[in-house]
DNA sequence: CGTATATTACGAGAATCCGTGAAATATGGG
DNA sequence: CCCATATTTCACGGATTCTCGTAATATACG
């Protein structure tokens, strides 16, 4: 995942309505839901809820899928995975501060050593 | 971590200028970097540096310490951490997705089975 | 005090995003 | 064919964000 998918993935989900939405989808698993149920749900306008899931389904976080009439969405667990593991990868990688206790970090482990550069 | 901080960090993140500048004081350590550093390293204007750095900084990503006459600016990794665990939580609570495979989710109730769109 | 450095604050213009409602497309049934 | 349902597309107004340049503030030092 490089930096770039990576801003846009952090971008679709930066938003009220689209951050509801995935949680909505994650929490339905991977049965979905339709286009309709969603908007209902979350009490937003038809155009509305077009505009905001296709966002994230250009982002790949959602998957689409028609079943006769209506349009199914499910969350797509892979690009969320690679965001995680990206953020935590260059958020903790070297000093474990992501972890179970997320405290102080220690020394930076990273492949630069001038960390020292203030003062 | 509620939802309205949770896109408040993900918008401050959703940036190209910001998480180059994130990650570059992640990498640079709990001893981070002053502003000029930074600006000079990513080849970004003063005031464009102020602009972003301030973002992260009000989402608390980043913190902020005077050292004389230089500003340094360091990673902050306790929301990072309370970020990435909301969107574990989230995103695979039930169907443990995003846990240590974290491949495709391997279709545990619905007869949908089609969400491959490897990123 | 006056000068130099480091950084921020301010303001204008361009670009982008978002909410809304009306019209258009796709599917199913009489 | 005509109608009903489900969803999307489109156009538009308003708000927010971003970039850039210049002015202002804080600190250090002679």
């Amino acid at each position: 995942m490089n930096a770039a998918q990576v801003v846009g993935t952090l971008a679709a989900l930066a938003h009220e309505h689209r951050l509801r939405i995935y949680r909505l989808l994650v929490e339905a698993g991977p049965a979905g839901l339709n286009a309709g149920t969603i908007a209902a749900r979350l009490k937003l306008l038809p155009s509305s809820l077009t505009f905001h899931v296709q966002h994230l389904h250009r982002a790949g976080l959602v998957t689409q899928e028609r079943n006769s009439r209506q349009l199914i969405y499910a969350a797509d667990y892979g690009v969320m995975s690679g965001l995680v593991g990206y953020l935590t990868e260059n958020c903790c990688a070297g000093n474990s501060a992501c972890g179970p206790s997320a405290g102080e970090p220690r020394q930076p482990v990273g492949r630069r050593s001038r960390a020292a550069k203030a003062a």
